[in-house]
DNA sequence: CGTCCAGGTCTAC
DNA sequence: GGTAGACCTGGACGC
C-alpha cells in the first residue's frame, strides 16, 4: 500500500485509517478497568484516558519484536529490529529509504525465505535466529495462525488456552507470552521482568516484592491485572 | 582484557 | 512441577 507517494487512493486511505485505528486501539472500551482504578489511589489518574497500548498492524510483528527484546539489553532490540524491517520489509513507495517508516515489517514469507544465515550475520540476533526461521516458516505455511488469536474472543479462545498456543511459540516463555497477550487486548497476565520486578518494588517503597505479592497487589483487577500493573511500573513515562 | 548481564527461554535432570 | 546451565550479542564495568 502506497501511503507516502504524492497521491493516496480512497482504498488505501481507508485501509490505512483502520490500520491507524487498529494500531492505536481507537475502538477499545476500557470502561471496566476505570471503573476499577477509580477505587484505587495509585492508579485512579488512568482513568483520564491511559491504557490503550499501542499494538502491531499484525499478531506475527508482535511476536517477532517481543522474542527481540528477550535476554538483551534494548539498544540490541532495537538494532535486531531495525536489521529485520530495513533488509526485509517492502520499501514504502516514495519513502526515501533509511528513513523510519520508510519501509513495512516483513512478512512471514520473507522472514522465513531470508534463512538463518541473515539472522545470524546481518541482524545478529544470535540463538534467536533459530527461532524466527522457525515461527516465519509456520506462520508462512499456515500452520499457525497468529492473527486469529486477535481475533478470538475469550469465549472462543479462553486466556489459558492463548497462553499455552504463545508458549508453544519458539522464544516464547512467560514474559514473552503476557508481553504480546497485553498488545492484543488481554490484560490479565503481568508482564514480569528484570525491568519491571525493581521498578514495581522501588515505586512500592520496598527494598524488593515477591512475584506472588505483586500478583496479590494486582489480583482485584481481573481480567485487568496486566494492564493495571503495567500502567504502575510505567506512570511516568505518560506524565 | 575478562566478567557480567540486559525487558528470558530451552533442555535436562 | 521445579530448578541448574547453556545460550548469541554488545555495552558496561573492574582490573
Amino acid at each position: 500500500m502506497t501511503v507516502l507517494g504524492p497521491s493516496v487512493s480512497e482504498a488505501a486511505s481507508a485501509e490505512l485509517a483502520g490500520t491507524v485505528r487498529h494500531v492505536l486501539r481507537l475502538d477499545a472500551d476500557l470502561s471496566g478497568f476505570y471503573e476499577a482504578a477509580a477505587g484505587d489511589p495509585d492508579l485512579s489518574w488512568v482513568t483520564a484516558g491511559a491504557g490503550r497500548m499501542i499494538q502491531s498492524p499484525t499478531v506475527f510483528e508482535d511476536v517477532v519484536k517481543t522474542v527481540c527484546t528477550t535476554n538483551c539489553a534494548w539498544s540490541a532490540t532495537k538494532r535486531m529490529v531495525d536489521a529485520i524491517v530495513g533488509h526485509l520489509g517492502e520499501p514504502a513507495a516514495g519513502a526515501v529509504d533509511g528513513e523510519p517508516f520508510g519501509r513495512a515489517f516483513p512478512t512471514a514469507e520473507a522472514m522465513a525465505e531470508a534463512g538463518e544465515s541473515f539472522y545470524r550475520d546481518v541482524a545478529r540476533a544470535g540463538y534467536r535466529g533459530a527461532y524466527f526461521v522457525s515461527l516465519a516458516r509456520s506462520v508462512a505455511e499456515g500452520e499457525v495462525d497468529l492473527e486469529s488469536f486477535a481475533r478470538a474472543t475469550p469465549d472462543e479462545l479462553p486466556d489459558e488456552e492463548l497462553e499455552d498456543r504463545l508458549l508453544a511459540l519458539p522464544g516464547v516463555g512467560p514474559y514473552a507470552a503476557a508481553h504480546i497477550m497485553m498488545t492484543i487486548g488481554r490484560y490479565h497476565r503481568l508482564i514480569l521482568d528484570s525491568w519491571t520486578r525493581p521498578t514495581y518494588a522501588k515505586l512500592a517503597g520496598r527494598k524488593s516484592a515477591s512475584d506472588a505479592a505483586i500478583l496479590r497487589r494486582f489480583r482485584r483487577y481481573g481480567p485487568y491485572a496486566g494492564l493495571a500493573f503495567w500502567l504502575f511500573v510505567t506512570r511516568d513515562w505518560v506524565d
